[in-house]
RNA sequence: GGGCAAGUGGUGGAAUGGCAUACACGAAGGACUUAAAAUCCUUUGGUCGAAAGACUAUGAGGGUUCGACUCCCUCCUUGCCCACCA
């Protein structure tokens, strides 16, 4: 076969027809075969596939093409993440509609996955915009509607105004919008949430068994979930007598509390302000601070505002009378939305207190400065110590006192335990057209009426004109949002906010195991055969989104009773990303490489080849065109290579010499290194140990070779290399190996322990540490043996001349290490 | 401020306690060719040396070890994530 890009397109083309019309990919539940189910994050169709989407689904593929060749039913499917906003903003751009537009990239994105010969399943693509598919996600918020976990609350919101939607705490990124980078503000809304911090336990708690994921995707979520042990302490408002409890982790520094500190959001507040004298000023300051975004007051950075508000507080544990002050550094979403604030040993009170001229009272003290005194503290002291000021609990290490001063609060009531979480439940409504109706209606006389299950789905009218100009386009369509109420049948109201897209992708992989179910959300049958998914493969960008909701989803479908597993992702890969010229390719930046250009040059082969090669696939990747030149360089040595040696109809030899034994050796060392390689994402050493065993076999010799042995090498190459270059080996297959099968059927090679022992192995020999020489010595030579070959050699003796030997360690045909 | 990664030739990277720089890209030289492309061969961390070879080198500095890119400590730099979270 001559081996030019012509060639090569036609065949890539011939084989992905092949599979298409064979249905090779496709797969059934089958008890009797052990499953495997790879996964890749499905994307949103934005148009065209770009390098991330090649690099992240080419790495899926090889995966799941290897475990099918070593007998497993492998289910790989594919669908699109397709409801969400930018369909609209494109929508209203080309003034075309989200639907049209959503449909049409799903063709080109389809089409690109064909070329890149992917082995999907294509018979379960899924699109989230599919009727048939968010009728589910409707059933799934009844549900939830019904178990209690989706309520509807009033409350201060995230708000993106150029989105013109709320957000979620989880989209909202260093009070930025997630999607566009607008400033987030704050709006007072009705929204529906979904309540998450029901399962925060159990999220948190399964993180531990989840050990094939990233340990830093685990951090991340550790850190999102946020469980924090402290104490609620019950100050007293000293005027009226009110219970004033503050939330700290710290309570070993309670008797250095100088005042306290509540949120401008605090329902105190206002009570305690009225008819003072400084009324009007308190609240203009609160008020103030509530406007600010979150992105301000964080930009303020260390300086922080407050007011004294005119009363005091009573500490409990020694009934000192303190002030209370308002300040914007205090949350009210965190605890208890109040403080006690203790400068000299925190931070944030250090510089607020040295602000307003605030008292401070050392509390630890520093065993290596002992007798500070707070006139000469420049930051509070926040390591450990020995308590002091503290009466009772005077001497004892501040880490000790934790437990002893909790306890004795709780013996005194004047203080609880307790558990803290930053998590917070998640708001899914959003004011947008183009995602599923939450199925609710508002009915005057019956309250919130959610709609009967036998009535979904709750279709998402299509002929909409979207202008981007104020509110939802489903509120201004009257067709959709005047309905009789179901339960009185009078006049009512639809919702009409959409559920956020991750709700869509928080079950997805579920809907795969039985994808045109029309009956069920998924089969529960199905969903025991083929979940949970073995391996799944993403960008790190989702870590905490997407991965947190699909857990949440999962935990609530298995005390549904409709799954047995506690979590859905049994192994995680997260790629890196692909950069061009040290920045991520990106269409703003004008820096992107088109796939499709590539595979026009190099064909498809050798881009999958070239990435996967070029760096491991959780490392960041700097695109670079010789890179595929390479590769196809490589594929046309294997495919020259088996076109020149291979010999049809040749037993095999029995009477190796040492060069057939080293090649022999070589075929089975290279398929224990590639099986291991690949099952452990290394693709690139996987690659480089093919490379070194193309090396080795193109040297052989040409004159009197061993034919069963050449053939051997040739079906291993067709074989070890056809999960990462499938178009190139099932044309080489069909010269070398039985034709009735595609080569994804033919079985995974094995390799033979004995081929791989030697009987003489390169032992380095070291004096001091520093290599002096090296020796073909017998495998497993002894101390006695390895002496005498060693110290006879006259490198050694050199290096060894004039002194005495005080050790020789042997490590077993390795290396020995004379020191002198 | 907290957490987690990472730092190795001209470049992508390999080696996770035992020959540092595998494999590839690039570069230089050569063969084939009227010529070019393609292909093949050779060389390629640095310094000294004609060579044999010696010394030196994995961000910096210390430590453990017969032996350290690898383990420990301190520091520097870069990237990512979180962050007035009490």
């Amino acid at each position: 076969m001559s081996y030019d890009i012509q060639t090569i397109k036609s065949l890539e083309k011939k084989w992905q027809e092949f599979w298409k019309d064979n249905k090779v990919f496709e797969v059934k539940e089958d008890t009797k075969i052990p499953k495997y189910y790879v996964l890749e994050m499905f994307p949103y169709p934005s148009g065209k596939i770009h390098m991330g989407h090649v690099r992240n689904y080419t790495i899926a593929d090889v995966i799941a093409r290897m475990k099918k060749m070593q007998g497993f039913n492998v289910l790989h499917p594919i669908g699109y993440d397709a409801f969400g906003q930018p369909a609209e903003n494109a929508a209203i751009k080309h003034k075309t509609d989200p639907s049209k537009w959503t449909n049409r990239c799903i063709e080109e994105m389809h089409e690109g996955f064909e070329k890149m010969g992917f082995s999907y399943d294509w018979s379960r693509e899924i699109a989230t915009c599919d009727k048939d598919y968010y009728k589910w996600n409707q059933w799934i918020f009844l549900k939830m509607m019904e178990k209690g976990l989706a309520y509807k609350k009033a409350s201060s919101v995230n708000w993106c105004p150029s989105c013109e939607t709320t957000l979620a705490n989880e989209e909202v990124i260093q009070g930025e919008c997630w999607r566009c980078k607008s400033e987030v503000t704050q709006k007072d809304l009705n929204q529906w949430y979904l309540k998450i911090t029901d399962y925060s336990e159990k999220l948190l708690e399964d993180l531990d068994t989840l050990k094939d994921w990233p340990e830093r995707v685990v951090a991340m979520q550790k850190n999102w979930i946020g469980k924090s042990y402290g104490v609620e302490i019950y100050f007293k408002v000293e005027r009226t007598g009110e219970n004033l409890p503050v939330f700290t982790t710290r309570q070993d520094t309670i008797f250095g509390a100088t005042y306290v500190v509540l949120a401008p959001e605090h329902p105190l507040v206002s009570n305690l302000i009225k008819g003072i004298p400084q009324e009007k000023e308190v609240a203009a300051f609160c008020e103030k601070i509530a406007k600010v975004s979150k992105t301000d007051r964080i930009a303020g950075g260390l300086k922080k505002e407050g007011i004294f508000i005119g009363s005091y507080a009573i500490n409990p544990v020694n009934n000192e009378k303190i002030p209370i002050w308002v300040a914007d550094y205090v949350l009210m979403e965190y605890g208890t939305g109040a403080i006690m604030a203790v400068p000299a040993h925190d931070q944030r009170d250090f510089l607020f207190a040295k602000e307003h001229k605030l008292p401070m009272c050392i509390v630890i003290q520093d065993s290596k400065r002992p007798d500070i005194s707070s006139d000469v503290l420049d930051e509070a002291y926040e390591d450990e110590g020995v308590l002091v000021n503290s009466e009772q609990f005077n001497g004892i290490g501040n880490v000790d006192s934790l437990k002893k001063i909790s306890d004795w609060m709780e013996k005194e009531k004047i203080g609880k335990s307790v558990v803290h979480w930053r998590l917070r439940d998640w708001l899914i409504s959003r004011q947008r057209y183009w995602g599923t109706p939450i199925p609710v209606i508002y009915c005057d006389t019956c309250g919130v009426v959610p709609v009967f299950e036998k009535n979904l789905p709750v279709v998402l009218p299509e002929d909409i004109k979207i202008t981007g100009e104020g509110g939802s386009p489903l509120a201004k369509c009257k067709d959709f949002v005047n309905v009789k109420c179901p339960k009185c049948k009078k006049d009512a109201k639809r919702e009409t906010d959409t559920m956020a897209t991750f709700f869509d992708s928080s079950w997805y992989y579920l809907r795969y195991c039985s994808a045109h179910n029309e009956k069920e959300v998924f089969s529960k049958k199905d969903a025991d055969y083929w979940m949970p998914v073995d391996q799944y493969i993403g960008g790190i960008e989702h870590a905490i989104l997407h991965l947190l909701y699909s857990r949440f989803f999962t935990k609530f479908f298995k005390d549904l009773g409709l799954i047995k597993f506690d979590e859905p992702f049994t192994r995680l890969l997260t790629q890196g990303m692909v950069l061009k010229d040290g920045e991520v390719m990106s269409k703003s930046k004008g820096n992107t490489v088109d796939p499709d250009a590539v595979i026009e040059k190099y064909g498809t082969d050798a881009l999958r080849l070239s990435i996967l090669f070029a760096a491991p696939p959780e490392d960041q990747l700097e695109w670079n065109d010789n890179a595929v030149e390479g590769a196809w360089k490589f594929l046309s040595r294997v495919s020259h290579y088996i076109d020149d040696r291979f010999t049809s109809g040749q037993s095999e030899e029995k009477d190796f010499d040492d060069e057939d034994k080293e090649l022999n050796r070589q075929i089975n060392g290279t398929i224990k290194k590639v099986t291991e390689d690949l099952s452990n994402y290394k693709f690139n050493t996987a690659i480089s140990a093919l490379m070194i065993l193309l090396n080795h076999a193109e040297k052989y010799k040409y004159a009197d070779p061993k034919q069963g042995l050449v053939n051997q090498t040739c079906k291993v190459f067709a074989l070890l290399l056809a999960p990462i270059a499938p178009h190139l080996c099932e044309e080489l297959w069909q010269k070398i190996g039985k034709k009735d099968k595609t080569i994804s059927e033919v079985a995974w090679p094995t390799y033979d322990e004995k081929a791989l022992v030697v009987d003489e192995v390169l032992v380095v020999a070291q004096v001091n540490g520093k290599v002096r020489g090296k020796f073909q010595v017998p495998l497993d030579a002894d101390e006695a043996s390895l002496r005498e070959i060693v110290l006879s050699d006259d490198k050694i003796k050199e290096h060894v001349a004039g002194k005495t030997i005080k050790r020789f360690i042997i490590v077993p045909n390795k290396i020995v290490n004379i020191v002198v």
